[in-house]
Order: structure tokens, then sequence, then C-alpha cells
DNA sequence: TTGATTTGTTAGTCATAACTAACTTTTTTA
DNA sequence: TAAAAAAGTTAGTTATGACTAACAAATCAA
């Protein structure tokens, strides 16, 4: 190799399960986050998130008592968002200048997220002229590593009457992102809320002059911002 | 995943390995390419090699018989070029607009390379408007995969007084890059053979003002096209 | 042509990272 | 608070792809 500075000494697997729970924490930073959670939000078996946890912590990157919560060491953490920033500068890269549609990005970053190469992820990011957004809406790490996160609030969360405009989606399903793009909705969408049914829900929303009715699933994945 | 036709169900190493073997193949196809000289280059144990090709001949990507010479099929080889398309793509991308340098292309092409999606790497070449060769000369393979070598022959094999041009380097080693380089030699150089010395066979080369004497070792790796 | 060398193969081991099944600890709830 | 449920752990298995050591076949050379 080139550059010693180049390799972490992660494999791809230890990779995916820092940047795992770094993003379980990151939701809900109030709630514990165990073990299970963390084998379901990954689709693998308890068993073999347990077996990983402790080699994580064996190398320092995660900290927990048995039975206990799981934590990040401030090492975890800088490899997590390391990857956070290269999986939303790569999917910038896709969108922007491949021709890669929203929900055709994520898997393909979910790939190059894992390339080791600073020079590379820097250089991707002065191409690109450091974009702040990737094309879910959500901002990119710097290269010092600097994670912000945007003050949002999910649709569902929202009362009739209200107006916001759709500042970020989940970027978890392909399924879910074809059909925000379906039914015309995009970033920076002025949405109204003119009625949430109470048996399920449901809600229905204008935007561009559609009337739309969506799920509360639906709404939850949404995250916005509240304008009036 | 989003599109089927995305897999190809190979890992990476059978990918290595399929490489290499079309890369062996294609030096001279006169000579037979056998289990330790493929495990050699490759830089694993014969017995690893052994048993990969086990695997890719079930597979049917390799044919052999036992003791015999290893061949590719027609998959195999269309798998290999494939992989040698993508990486030679990446090193132009990597060289054209991320500021990366001769010798720094290949590392990271080489895990660029594995990345499973076809709409990437034909968006790219169309991004980089179809380039016909790498940086280091070399062309690439269209999406059709028809691959095409350039009629080159070593710095090595002139005799003194031959004029020739630099088409084409070995991109294997890095400090071998580094050195062409260094010394001032390009794509197009173009070079006179003053003097072929007998006892070790180096040689003095003149370009663009510049003599330098070079080992035939460093003149095995150097592709040129004769002048006169 | 026969013995030495090279080349190829097989058997068995190791690490990674997944799995299931069984078990233990913790938490919930009746 | 004790039983049930949930959460976490351990043990043992599997597949991949390396490895070494030992052995067999093919080729070269005296």
């Amino acid at each position: 190799m080139t550059n010693k500075s180049n390799l972490n000494n992660l494999t791809k697997s230890e990779e995916d399960y820092l940047k795992a729970l770094f993003q379980l924490l990151a939701e809900d930073h109030t709630v514990k986050v165990g073990n299970n959670q963390l084998a379901e939000y990954l689709k693998v078996s308890p068993a073999s998130t347990n077996n990983m946890i402790k080699k994580l912590k064996a190398k320092h990157y995660v900290v927990s008592e048995k039975y206990g919560k799981l934590e990040l060491t401030a090492e975890g953490q800088s490899i997590a968002v390391r990857l956070i920033r290269k999986h939303r500068l790569w999917e910038t890269f896709l969108y922007n200048y491949l021709n890669f549609s929203w929900d055709e990005v994520h898997d393909v970053a979910e790939q190059l997220e894992h390339i080791k190469s600073y020079k590379l992820i820097d250089e991707l990011d002065r191409f690109m002229d450091f974009p702040e957004k990737d094309p879910h809406g959500e901002l990119i790490p710097n290269a010092k590593g600097e994670y912000k996160v945007i003050p949002k609030i999910t649709l569902s969360s929202l009362e009739e009457g209200d107006v916001c405009r759709l500042i970020a989606v989940n970027d978890g399903s392909v399924n879910f992102l074809r059909f925000v793009s379906e039914i015309g909705l995009a970033l920076s969408s002025k949405i109204k809320i003119l009625e949430i049914r109470e048996f399920d829900k449901s809600i229905r929303i204008q935007f561009d002059g559609t009337i739309e009715t969506v799920t509360k699933k639906f709404a939850d994945n949404v995250f916005v911002k509240k304008v009036i």
C-alpha cells in the first residue's frame, strides 16, 4: 500500500457495525441501544452481534458492560462519522454527476464507503466543491469529522393546519424513496397538513397543488421544518 | 439489491483470480500458464491457488486438466475483461479528475474495480466522455467487453540507434512508476537508444535532451512503438 | 534413463463472520 | 414478588479463503 494512513485495519464488517451503532445512538440518545436492537438493525442474528461487539470492545471502539447498553468510544465515533461522510459524498457524486436517481444511490454508496483512501474521498469532496448536503437532504460531515445534524422533525409529528418544508428523507428503503418521487415530493417541497384521520393516523397533505393521503409510517420517514 | 443484473455472485477473491489468470494468459499465449505461476503472480501459496481453481472450474469459469495448463472459458474471460475495464476507467477518473498521480491510481483502482454496479461504471464512462486509454497508456475495453491490445514492444527489445515513442508502462509497481516520472519520462516521450552495454544489458537513452542510463529490468516494463 | 528438480495436489489448520440452539440474566407484568 | 417475556450470552457449526507440510506427478538434466 502507498500510504500507511489509508489503512485503519478495520474489516468491512467491523465498519458496518460501528456505523450502524452510531446511527442507532444518533436516532435517540436518551434510550438504551442494546445488542438485539443492533442485530435487528443490521439484519443479523443476536449471536453475531454479540461476537462482533466483543471484538470491537477489545479494539477499544465500543464500550459496554455485560448485559448493559452499547456505546462508542471517541475513536469508534470518529470511524463511524468518516463512513457517513464517505457514504454521503458518494451519494452526492452518483446523483449529481452519474445520473443516479434518489433511490438508486444508497446501495452503491454502501459499497463505495468501504474503499480505503483518504485522498480519494477528500479529492472527491474538492471535485464537487465541498457540497453541504447529500441528495436526501442530510448534512455531509467535513474532512475534520465534524458531524452536524439538521434540527428536524417528522411529518407525522405535525398537526392539522401546519405548513412545513421537506428537508430530508430516511434513505433506508428503496421502495419508500421511489414512492416519494412518484407522488411528486422533493426536497424543499412545501407541504400543508390538511387532515389527520384519527383511527389510523393517516394524513391528507397538499403540495404543489396535489393532494395525497399518506400513512403514518410514511410520515415517520419524512423530515420537515415547520414554516408557520 | 436494486438490480439483479448487478450481481454476478463472484467474491472479490474469485474476481482477483480470474483477472490475474487473464493477464497471465494475455502476456504470452504461447506458453503454458500453470498453478504455481498464478500463485506467484497473486502472491499466495500454490495450495490456495489450487483450491480456488477447483472452485472456478466448478463454476465453469476456468478449464484445465489435472496437472495441465489453466485456461479461461468465454464467461471467465468476459468477467476478467469487465474487471480490467473497471480498473482502467477508475484509474482514468482518479488521474484526470481527482489529482491522483501516475503511481497512486493503481492501488485505489484495485479496490474500486470490485464495486458491483453496471450503471456505475457505464455512467462513469459516459461522464468522462468514453476515454480510450488509461493514464498508463493501456486501452480501456468498452461496455460490450471488447478487449483490444495495442501492438507494443518493450524498450529492452530495441537496438542501438533505434528511436521510439513511449506508449504504455507496466502499472504493477509503484516504485517503478515513480521512477519513470522522476527521470522525466511520460506517455508519448520520444526516446533514442544511444548504447546498449553488453555485460549487463543496461541502456543509455536520450529523451527531451536528457540522457539517462536504465537497467534491463526497467526497459522490460516500458512499452514503446518504433519510430524509425 | 534414472535421479533431481520443479510443479501440482491433498490434507489439515487458522481466522473471519455468519448461523442455530441452548442457556442465563434482566425486565416486565400479572 | 414470582412467573413470563425479552434481552443478552455461550457453545458449537458452517463457508470462505488464507496457510504449512507432506506427497505425487511431470519435466529436466547428467
